[in-house]
DNA sequence: GAGTGGTCTAGACCACTCC
DNA sequence: GAGTGGTCTAGACCACTCC
């Protein structure tokens, strides 16, 4: 119910009572991993409002000032967003603002748009060795395979494949992804209470193979942008695996350094 | 001297009296764009440290924690950074940490480091007009264009293009860039006064074509990412185009969703 | 010990939303 | 008018660095 007792000193608040140093952690980092917890078990659903500030403070026997800054770092890592004179809302990919910061493949014209997905192949099979690595499962661990087109106004653009680790996407069929509207990440986070939260992306030039350029409808050779994306969960857990062929005649990466 | 009043209200620290929605702006934004001011001036150089927050708070008349919650903005922008026990110093590019901040291409394997550079060409012309547009500067302004190629353990990988307003970088020659060690972006910094803040990137996925395929000593048609780059100072103003030809076939471009 | 940034509090009041 | 997040203050004390 409270596991942060109120102090007037910060180590105080520490478990360890002795010297302070070696696991000094403030307050607001403390509540803010309790806050971490709720969101990750679910007691938030994505898209429903967290409790007020002052509610917080008076459930963690803490000033709002310490919620805030705790509340601060979650909305800096896009795991709530904070409306004023609303509440602060639990992040979910349902939303137009989520689906850019995933997608950042835009057209050189126009504004950008998300594209129609087309499913080639929907199977479970064993991890090969390399893809077990980077999900951090065994190898020869179920995952799920899937590996579709995708296009803007209609132009093949995208080649992607996935992998997924199967005892999270158990169910995930062909069936399902062709009715669901919307970036799979909304259907991850509904149907399979799995939120990515960031990702990390390597990006390489290549050529494209004969396959993948008869599904985009190019020649065999032409350049490909291809991007590599393992994305992660709560507890910094690779829950997914992309590999993702981009064709940028129309289209480029948009990237901000800052 | 002092150009924010104390106020009780939030709104009284406003130039208008009036109504205060559509001008609000919190006084933490109003001291942070003083110390902004104080930056780009060049009242604290790169590298030096800034006047400590109980400093800033009596010279601008208001509390340690607005000052902080200013200086939090600007950290978090880069353009300071924080040592605790020590003071607040002017980000500089004279250091490792910025390094990597603009330059994304890493290796596949080992740690990532900086490149040897090698110009190949450094000469005034007037601007194209694409490039006069990118830059913000009329068609047929002067601009400075350098190629070099950049070599990780004496590889060649990169091909590098950049255009830079000749106004600014009035006197940057082939011989003051060999003489330099280390980025680019430091010389900039130290010998014209500007200093790079953020940019914008657009990927694309290319095919090598013959002059740069000699340079990087691969067959043409290789696949190479192209790089184009523009670069902001103070006041989001651009001063810098940069068009990079990466190999990838030993690196890769590092990217991070969050 | 003096100086720096970092944390925490309690309290006041503002901007905004919804009713 | 009540509830939300947002701003601002003054003051206390902590962690860390340098001397």
């Amino acid at each position: 119910m409270n596991p942060v007792t109120p102090n007037q000193t910060t180590s105080d608040a520490l478990g360890a009572a002795g010297a302070p140093s070696p696991t000094f952690s403030p307050l607001y980092q403390q509540i803010k991993g309790l806050i971490t917890q709720s969101l990750q078990s679910g007691e938030w659903k994505p898209g429903e409002m967290i409790p007020s500030e002052v509610e917080l403070a008076n459930r963690f026997k803490v000033s709002q000032g310490t919620v805030r800054k705790a509340i601060d770092e979650l909305a800096a890592e896009n795991l709530v967003v904070r409306k004023q004179g609303k509440g602060t809302f639990v992040s979910t990919h349902h939303e137009a603002r989520a689906h850019f910061r995933f997608l950042r493949l835009v057209p050189d014209e126009g504004v950008p748009h998300y594209p129609e997905s087309r499913f080639i192949e929907v199977k479970r099979l064993r991890a090969p060795a390399e893809v077990a690595r980077l999900l951090d499962l065994k190898s020869g661990d179920a995952v799920v395979y899937i590996k579709r087109v995708q296009s803007f106004d209609n132009v093949p653009t995208i080649v992607e494949e996935l992998w997924l680790p199967g005892l999270i996407f158990k169910g995930l069929t062909a069936e399902r992804l062709n009715e669901y509207k919307g970036p799979m990440y909304g259907l991850f986070e509904s149907e399979f209470g799995t939120r990515m939260i960031r990702a990390e992306e390597k990006i390489r030039a290549v050529c494209a193979e004969e396959g993948d350029a008869g599904l985009l409808k190019i020649a065999a050779g032409t350049p490909l942008l291809c991007a590599e994306r393992v994305s992660f969960t709560y507890g910094d857990k690779p829950v997914e695996l992309r590999r993702g062929l981009y064709l940028t005649e129309r289209h480029h990466y948009q990237n901000d350094l800052s």
